[in-house]
DNA sequence: AAGTCGCACAACCGCAATCTA
DNA sequence: ATAGATTGCGGTTGTGCGACT
C-alpha cells in the first residue's frame, strides 16, 4: 500500500515508515516537542527529512488522530465545508477533530467527490439523511463500522478553538507524568536518585511503547524552550543513553552555532 | 489459479506563505 | 528591506490488497 523504503542520493530514507522509526519519532516529540522539523530527525536518530517527519507525525502518530471509519456526520460535514471552502483541506480539517487534512483529502477523492457529483445540491443536506448515501457507500459502511467508530456527536468548532495543532508552526510540547525529563530544564545538580530514574528513562527512550500522557500543551510550554533554550545535564550516562547524550551534545553545538545559550533556563 | 482492475491511503513533491537574521 | 530557511498546503503518485473475470 505504501512505497517500499529506499534511500535517495542524499542518504535520506524515503518510503514506508517502520515501527522502529515511528517509535523514535513519537518518543522524541513526546519528550521534546517539535522545536524544529528540519533539525528534528537528526536528534531523533532518523534518516528522514524534516518534512517527512512532520507529515508522519501530523497524519499518523499524533495523539488523538482518528483513522478510517468516517461517520456519516463527518462525511456530510466534509461535503458541506468543501462546498463552502473549496479545497481548503486544512480549514476543513480544523472543523473535524482528530482528522488530518491529508486524510480528509484522501477520503474526499476516494468517496465523497463521486457522491457530490451524483448529488450536487449539498445545501439540502441534513445530518440524518441516510438516503443520501448510495448503495456502494452503505455497503462499505456496513463492512467497516464493525470496528471502532468515532463519536457522532461532534460539532463544528469555532475557529478560535481549533482542536489539534495541525497547522501551527509554533513549538509544541507534551507533558507526561512518568518522565523525569519532562521539564527538560533539569540540571547537573539534580540528585543521583533522579539520574537513576533518568537512566531507566533513557534506556527506554527508543523502544518505549505509546504509554505517555497524550495531553497536548499548546502555548504553554517553557519559555526557555520556545527561545531555543535547552538545558541538560552533562554528567555521565552510560551505554543505553549514549545516543541521547550525543544528540544532546549535538543540540548544544547547534545552539552555539546559532549563537543561543544552550543553558538558558528561566 | 492466474491475471487484471479499481480502491484506499501513505507518502512524496513543488510551491506559497511565513519566519528570522 | 531582503534573502535564506522553515513550515504548511494541496496536488499527485506508488503500491498493497481485495474483487472480479
Amino acid at each position: 500500500m505504501v512505497r517500499a523504503p529506499f534511500y535517495d542520493k542524499n542518504g535520506l530514507k524515503k518510503g514506508a515508515w517502520s515501527v522502529e522509526e515511528d517509535n523514535k519519532l513519537r518518543s522524541y516529540i513526546q519528550r521534546f516537542g517539535h522545536w524544529n522539523w528540519q533539525e528534528l530527525p537528526k536528534f531523533a536518530g532518523l534518516s528522514r527529512s524534516g518534512k517527512s517527519c512532520r507529515l508522519r507525525w501530523l497524519n499518523y502518530l499524533q495523539p488523538d488522530v482518528k483513522r478510517g471509519n468516517y461517520t456519516e456526520e463527518e462525511e456530510l460535514m466534509i461535503i458541506k465545508l468543501h462546498e463552502e471552502l473549496g479545497n481548503k483541506w486544512s480549514m476543513i480539517a480544523a472543523s473535524l477533530p482528530g482528522r488530518s487534512d491529508n486524510d480528509i483529502k484522501n477520503h474526499w477523492h476516494a468517496h465523497l467527490k463521486k457522491r457530490t457529483k451524483k448529488n450536487p445540491t449539498t445545501s439540502k443536506i441534513t445530518l440524518s439523511s441516510e438516503a443520501y448515501l448510495n448503495d456502494a457507500d452503505t455497503a462499505r459502511k456496513t463492512k467497516t463500522d464493525s470496528s471502532v467508530s468515532c463519536s457522532p456527536s461532534y460539532q463544528v468548532q469555532e475557529s478560535s478553538q481549533l482542536p489539534l495543532e495541525t497547522s501551527s508552526s509554533k513549538f509544541s510540547y507534551l507533558s507526561f507524568d512518568n518522565a523525569p525529563l519532562s521539564g527538560i530544564n533539569w540540571t547537573a545538580k539534580d540528585s543521583l536518585a533522579t539520574l537513576e530514574t533518568l537512566e531507566q528513562s533513557f534506556s527506554d527512550f527508543w523502544t518505549e511503547p505509546f504509554i505517555l500522557d497524550n495531553t497536548y500543551i499548546q502555548n504553554n510550554y517553557p519559555e526557555s524552550l520556545a527561545d531555543g533554550g535547552f538545558s541538560a545535564s552533562q554528567s555521565c550516562y552510560h551505554e543505553g543513553v549514549d545516543s541521547i547524550y550525543e544528540a544532546m551534545q549535538e543540540f548544544e553545538n547547534y545552539q552555539k552555532i546559532n549563537k543561543k545559550d544552550p543553558y538558558l533556563v528561566n
